[in-house]
DNA sequence: CCATTTGGTAAGTCGACACGAACGGTAAGC
DNA sequence: GCTTACCGTTCGTGTCGACTTACCAAATGG
């Protein structure tokens, strides 16, 4: 499973878009979203393989944050891949105008 | 199903990205593709639906490219999605350092 | 017209994965 | 040390969807 594939899953993206307002614990996730807590526990794990998120412990608790490498990673394969389609797209337009 | 939701599976990227270099008719995805001829099209079908893709008829064949309408919705609210990301976390830095 | 090429669709199978229940493990508080 | 709170993991289950096979429709070219 890559990045992509793991923001693809609506609940991960949901408990993404929360961990991107502000750093939370499993169980403050648990509670806004219609899932479980061990659901939770499971994403966050696939969103650690791919390193759009990290934890750190805070007493009993633990603290999920976005992890800025991954993030950077998927905006620039994004940003690239943006960039060809819209190329593309032009270039398309350009030779339908001939 | 949802624009991201969409790319989330492999074989859509690949479709996608190979839409991405230039536009190609069905059974010219098929061939660079491990999948058959119907699997693609299941797949375009989905990509059409999420405003990612269109196609346009051309003798028998059907080209399909990208839309752009699509690329730009998904672009923009991904740019929101990693600038709150990136924020929050520079914030937390912020607090960390205190 | 008829054969060929190209695609979409229907039906069925199979694997992946999202989920909850149950259990164990670790840190704080009295 | 015992209880409580919080979390990770394992297991089993059910469901969704990605895929192939087979069939059908439309457009081209002889």
């Amino acid at each position: 499973m890559d990045a992509l594939g793991a923001l693809g899953d609506p609940t991960r993206r949901a408990i993404f878009e929360l961990l991107a307002a502000r750093p939370r614990a499993v169980g403050e996730l648990a509670n806004e979203l219609p899932v479980s807590r061990p659901a939770v526990s499971q994403h966050l794990k696939v969103l650690k393989q791919v390193s759009l998120v990290t934890d750190s412990a805070a007493g009993t608790r633990r603290l999920y944050r976005v992890d800025p490498r991954g993030v950077h990673a998927l905006r620039d394969y994004l940003d690239q891949l943006w960039d060809n389609a819209l190329t593309a797209y032009a270039a398309a337009v350009e030779r339908e105008e001939e």
